[in-house]
RNA sequence: GGGAGAUUAGCUCAGUCUGGCAGAGCACUUGCUCGACACGCAAGGGGUCACAAGUUCAAAUCUUGUAUCUCCCACCA
C-alpha cells in the first residue's frame, strides 16, 4: 500500500464480496450470545438516509460483540408494507390502464410477486454496499412461508383465547383504499374549514346546532344538549326536525356535550362519528348510514332524490344550498378544524360502522406494560417509556383486518349461515369440525394488518412455531434498534406478541435513535429537496465515510442533523488513517519483530497510557450506547494524540534514540489496537490496512484490552507539549521561519529524552547554562519548567510587551479569583481538603508564571 | 387540553445526574512543498452558557418562574 492513495470505492467491493464468502458475518460458537433482528425496512422500497442510519448504528454494535467474543447475529430480511407495495403495483398498472379488478385477484397477486421478485433485492444490495454484516443466510421476508405460518397460528391462537374477535365497530375507512385503518395510521391535520350553523324545528319554534359536516344531517338520529343547562331543559324529551331529510329526532340530555361551545346543541350521527357512536349506544339511538363506503351518499328512499350518489363533499355544497333556499342556515363563520387524514392515501378518512377483526388488547397490554416496569425491557434514552405506558395505559383494541388484497389472508371460512371457522386451512377447518364436502366454505376476504407480521418479528424470523436452535439460542435478542415513530406501531405490539407467543420478552434493551435531519435542521423531505441519497454519498466519499459521519452524531435519541460536508471531513479522517499507515510501514518494516518488548521510554509509555485510558472510555460510552461520544472520542485521540504528537516523538526515538526497537514495537501496537476501535464504523478500510500488516482478517480478532504498562503515567509529556506549543507560537509571532534553529537556554537538569524531542520537534538548539549575555529574554515556562531565549534580533520589544502584558492580565485575573476563594472563610471551612489544596497550588503555579513573565518584562525594557 | 425534549462559539453538539477558572468537530484568520498525509502541518481569533429571581463560599450545572422552538398524544360539534 506504500505507493497507493487512499480510494474507498476499490477497496469497499473488494471487502464486502470477501467477507460474505467467507462466510464473516455468520455467527461463531461461543457461550455469550448476542442477537439482533433488522427492522425490516419495505421490500420494494430502497435505501434512504434513515436505514442508512439505522443500520450504520446496528452494524457498528453487532461488529463490536462479534469481536468481544459473542456468537453474533444480525439477522436480515424485508416486510411486505401491504398497503404500499398494493397502491405501488395499483399505481403502476393504472399506466397500462388496467384496474386491479380487471385483473381479479389471483392475477393481481402474481403481479405483486412479480413485482417484489424484481425489486425485492434493492435494498439488500444496498446494505451489502455500505457493508452492513447481516447473515445474509437467514435473510427472511414476511411473507415467506414460515413466517405465513406464524402469522396463521398466532392469529389462532388469539381467536381461541378470545382475544381476537370480529364485530360491527365504528373505524376509520379509507375511501381511496377502500379499506379500514387503524387509529395509528390516522394523522390530523389543521385545515381551514367552516362552522354552519343550521336551524332545527322545533314545534313552531326552532334550535340552532353548529356542525362542521353539515352532510351527516342526513343521518342525524337526534339533538343532543348538556342536561345541566338551563336554556334547553324544558326542551329534553322533545322532538326536533332534521331539515331537509325531514325526520323527527329525539332532544337527549348527554354530559359529553359542551354548554359553551357553538350554541350548546349538537345533532348526533351515530352513523359517521366516533363521539356521537358512543352517544348512540348509551341513548340506544337508531345509526343511520348515509355515506357509503365509497364516500358517496347512498342511494336510499330516505334521502332526497338530488342528493343520493353525490359524492361527500359535493353533498355538502348541495346541502348548504338547500339550507341557505329554505332559510334554516343561520350563520356561517371561518373555522379551523382537525381533518382525519390516512397516513397512505391521504384522503380524508370517513368514520364508519362496518364489520372487522380487532384484537383485544388490554390483556396484552398489562403484561407489556409490567415487563417494562421491571426493567426486563429497557428504554435507552429511558425518557420513551413515558410514551409507551402513556400509549399503553390508554390502548384500544387493534383494528387488524385490511380491505387488501396483498398480505396474510385472513385465517377464517363461512359457511352459508354466516358461522366463523377458524383455522389453519380449509381442510383442517371441515376435519376438526366436521363439515361434510357439500357444505360450501368461503374464506374471508380481508387480509392482515403489515404490522401484525410485523409484530411477531424477532420469534418468527427465528423458526417459531418450530422449536428450532436458532429460536433457542438467539430469542430473546439482544437489542433492538429502532426510531421513535414506531415505539406504537411496531415496538408495543412486538413486546405484547412476544409476551402472548414467546411467554417472554423479544428484546432487552430498545434503543431509540433520531431523525436524520439536513444541516439547518429540518427534517429530510421530497417536497424541500433536501433530501440526500446515502448510495450517491457511498458512491461519491465512501461507505465507510458515511458510516462515520452518521455513526459520529448518533447518540441515543438525538435527531442527527446531516450534511455532506460531514462526509466530506470523514473521507479526510480516513485520508489520514490511510496515510497514518503508511507512516507505521515506513518507520517499523524494518527490523520488526512480534515479540513483546519492555517499554521504558517516557513517551512510549505515554501514548500507551494514552490508549488505555481511551479504551476505557470508549467501552464505556459503547456500553450506554452513546456511540457518537465513542467515535468523536476516538477521532480526536487518534489524530491529534496518536497521529500528531506521537508520531513525532516516534520519528525522534527511532532515528536519535537507544528505544528504537521498542518504539516500533509501540507504534504499530497501538495502531493496530485502534484499528480494531475503529473498524466497526470504518471496516473496509481498517480491513484493507490491517491485511497490510497481518495475514489474517480483522473481523477474526479480538477486541482490545488495557496494555499493561509498569511505569506510571508522569506529566512530563504534557510539559514537553506546552513548551514547544509555545516556542511555536513565538516563531509564529514573529515570523521566524522553522529552518532558523533557536538557542535556547536552561539551567537546572532536564532529563536527556526530554531536551532531544524538544530540540527535533520545536527546532531549537538546547544550551545547558546560563545565559549570561543578552539583555532581551524571552522566558518560556510550564508549570515548573522554564527555558530562555535571547530574543532582540527577533523581537519586536512593544509588540511582545502588549503580548505579555496581556498575558499577564488573564493570569492575574485568575490569580484573584484564586486568593480571593482562598481569604474565603466560608471557602476554607466548606471545601473538602483536596480541593483547597488544589487551588492552593494552583495559586503558586499562577504566581510563578506571573513572575516569570514579569521578569522578561524587565528584561526587554532595560 | 395533556405529555416529552431543547435553548452553550458562525454551524452541529459535549459538558448539567455528582456545583469548583467554558470544551470538541466543522467553518474562519495567518504562516508553512520540514520524506505518512495540502483530504495536510502549525499558530490564532471567536461565547452575558435564552431570561429573571433564589440556594450556595462558589451556579452553564441545583430550585422556582418566564420566554422561544421541536415533537408526540387527545372526539369539542
Amino acid at each position: 500500500m506504500q505507493n497507493e492513495t487512499y480510494e474507498p470505492l476499490r477497496i469497499e467491493k473488494k471487502w464486502q464480496e470477501n467477507w460474505i464468502s467467507q462466510n464473516k458475518f455468520l455467527p461463531k460458537e461461543s457461550e455469550k450470545v448476542f442477537s439482533i433482528v433488522i427492522p425490516p425496512p419495505n421490500v420494494t422500497g430502497s435505501l434512504h438516509m434513515g436505514h442508512a442510519l439505522e443500520h450504520s448504528i446496528i452494524d457498528v454494535i453487532t461488529r463490536i460483540k462479534r469481536f468481544q467474543g459473542y456468537k453474533t447475529l444480525w439477522l436480515p430480511g424485508t416486510d411486505h408494507a401491504g398497503i404500499i407495495t398494493q397502491l405501488l403495483v395499483e399505481k403502476n398498472l393504472e399506466k397500462d390502464g388496467i384496474s386491479k379488478y380487471d385483473l381479479g385477484r389471483e392475477n393481481f397477486l402474481n403481479k405483486v410477486w412479480d413485482w417484489k421478485e424484481e425489486s425485492g433485492n434493492t435494498i439488500t444490495t444496498q446494505m451489502k454496499t455500505l457493508g452492513m454484516s447481516c447473515d445474509w443466510s437467514r435473510e427472511r421476508f414476511t411473507m415467506d412461508e414460515g413466517l405465513s405460518e406464524a402469522v396463521k397460528k398466532v392469529f389462532i391462537e388469539l381467536y381461541e383465547k378470545g382475544l381476537v374477535y370480529k364485530g360491527s365497530r365504528m373505524v376509520n375507512w379509507d375511501i381511496k383504499l377502500q379499506s379500514a385503518v387503524s387509529d395509528l395510521e390516522v394523522s390530523s391535520t389543521n385545515e381551514k374549514g367552516k362552522l354552519w350553523t343550521i336551524k332545527y324545528s322545533v314545534d313552531d319554534t326552532f334550535i340552532e346546532i353548529a356542525t362542521t359536516r353539515p352532510e351527516t344531517l342526513l343521518g342525524d338520529t337526534a339533538i343532543a344538549v348538556n342536561p345541566n343547562d338551563e336554556r334547553y331543559k324544558h326542551l329534553v324529551g322533545r322532538k326536533a326536525l332534521v331539515p331537509i331529510v325531514n325526520r323527527e329526532v329525539e332532544i337527549v340530555a348527554d354530559d359529553y356535550v359542551d354548554q359553551d361551545f357553538g350554541s350548546g346543541c349538537v345533532k348526533i350521527t351515530p352513523a359517521h362519528d366516533f363521539n356521537d357512536y358512543e352517544i348512540g349506544i348509551r341513548h340506544n339511538l337508531e345509526s343511520i348510514q348515509c355515506i357509503g363506503f365509497d364516500g358517496n351518499i347512498v342511494n336510499e328512499e330516505f334521502i332526497p332524490k338530488e342528493l343520493r350518489g353525490l359524492e361527500r363533499f359535493e353533498a355538502r355544497k348541495a346541502i348548504i344550498k338547500q339550507l341557505t333556499d329554505q332559510n334554516k342556515l343561520s350563520n356561517i363563520e371561518d373555522y379551523d378544524l382537525q381533518i382525519p387524514r390516512g397516513d397512505r392515501s391521504k384522503t380524508i378518512l370517513e368514520p364508519m360502522v362496518s364489520e372487522q377483526w380487532f384484537v383485544k388488547t388490554k390483556q396484552l397490554a398489562e403484561k407489556a406494560i409490567q415487563v417494562v416496569e421491571s426493567e426486563e425491557i429497557k428504554f435507552v434514552p429511558k425518557n420513551w417509556e413515558k410514551t409507551y405506558f402513556e400509549w399503553m395505559y390508554n390502548i384500544q383494541d387493534w383494528c387488524i383486518s385490511r380491505q387488501q388484497w396483498w398480505g396474510h389472508r385472513i385465517p377464517a371460512w363461512y359457511d352459508n349461515n354466516g358461522k366463523i371457522y377458524v383455522g389453519l386451512n380449509e381442510v383442517e377447518i371441515r376435519k376438526s369440525n366436521k363439515i361434510d364436502e357439500d357444505t360450501i366454505l368461503y374464506q374471508d376476504e380481508d387480509v392482515l394488518d403489515t404490522w401484525f407480521s410485523s409484530a411477531l418479528w424477532p420469534f418468527s424470523t427465528l423458526g417459531w412455531p418450530d422449536k428450532t436452535k436458532d429460536l433457542e439460542e438467539f430469542y430473546p435478542t439482544s437489542l433492538l434498534v429502532t426510531g421513535f415513530d414506531i415505539i406504537f406501531f411496531w415496538v408495543a405490539r412486538m413486546i405484547m406478541m412476544g409476551m402472548f407467543s414467546m411467554e417472554s420478552i423479544p428484546f432487552k434493551d430498545i434503543l431509540i435513535h433520531g431523525l436524520v435531519r439536513d444541516s439547518q435542521g429540518r427534517k429530510m423531505s421530497k417536497s424541500l429537496g433536501n433530501t440526500l441519497d446515502p448510495l450517491e454519498l457511498s458512491e461519491k466519499h465512501g461507505a465507510d465515510a458515511l458510516r462515520l459521519s452518521l455513526i459520529e452524531k448518533a447518540n441515543p435519541g438525538q435527531d442527527v442533523p446531516f450534511d455532506e460536508e460531514w462526509t466530506i471531513a470523514s473521507k479526510k479522517f480516513g485520508n489520514k488513517v490511510w496515510n497514518a499507515a503508511k507512516f507505521v510501514h515506513l518507520y517499523s518494516d524494518e527490523e520488526f519483530s512480534e515479540e513483546v518488548i519492555e517499554v521504558n521510554s517516557p513517551e512510549n509509555i505515554w501514548i500507551l497510557h494514552t490508549f488505555n485510558s481511551t479504551l476505557t472510555q470508549f467501552n464505556e460510552s459503547i456500553e450506554n450506547y452513546k456511540i457518537s461520544d465513542a467515535y468523536k472520542l476516538l477521532y480526536n485521540i487518534l489524530w491529534s494524540e496518536q497521529f500528531d504528537w506521537y508520531f513525532e516523538f516516534a520519528k525522534t526515538l527511532i532515528s536519535k534514540s537507544t528505544h528504537s526497537k521498542e518504539t516500533k514495537y509501540v507504534l504499530r501496537k497501538i495502531f493496530l489496537e485502534s484499528l480494531k476501535l475503529l473498524n466497526p464504523a470504518m471496516p473496509h478500510l481498517t480491513e484493507e490496512i490491517w491485511s497490510s500488516f497481518k495475514k489474517t482478517y480483522l473481523i477474526d480478532e479480538e477486541w482490545p484490552v488495557e496494555i499493561s504498562i509498569t511505569d506510571s503515567e508522569s506529566n512530563q509529556i504534557e510539559q514537553l507539549k506546552e513548551l514547544i506549543s509555545q516556542i511555536r507560537n513565538f516563531r509564529t509571532n514573529y515570523k521566524i521561519s522553522n529552518k532558523i534553529i533557536l538557542e535556547i537556554y536552561i539551567t537546572g537538569n532536564l532529563p536527556d529524552w526530554f531536551l532531544v524531542q524538544l530540540q527535533e520537534i520545536a527546532k531549537v538548539k538546547v544550551i545547558n547554562s546560563k545565559n549570561s549575555n543578552s539583555s532581551s529574554k524571552i522566558v518560556f515556562s510550564a508549570l515548573n519548567i522554564s527555558l530562555e531565549i535571547n530574543a532582540e534580533e527577533y523581537i519586536d520589544i512593544d509588540f511582545e510587551l502588549t503580548r505579555l502584558n496581556k498575558k499577564i492580565n488573564e493570569l492575574e485575573k485568575s490569580r484573584n479569583i484564586s486568593e480571593q476563594r482562598l481569604q474565603n472563610v466560608n471557602f476554607i471551612n466548606n471545601a473538602n481538603q483536596e480541593l483547597i489544596d488544589k487551588e492552593k497550588n494552583n495559586l503558586e503555579n499562577l504566581t510563578e508564571e506571573i513572575e516569570l513573565i514579569k521578569a522578561t518584562i524587565k528584561n526587554l525594557t532595560i
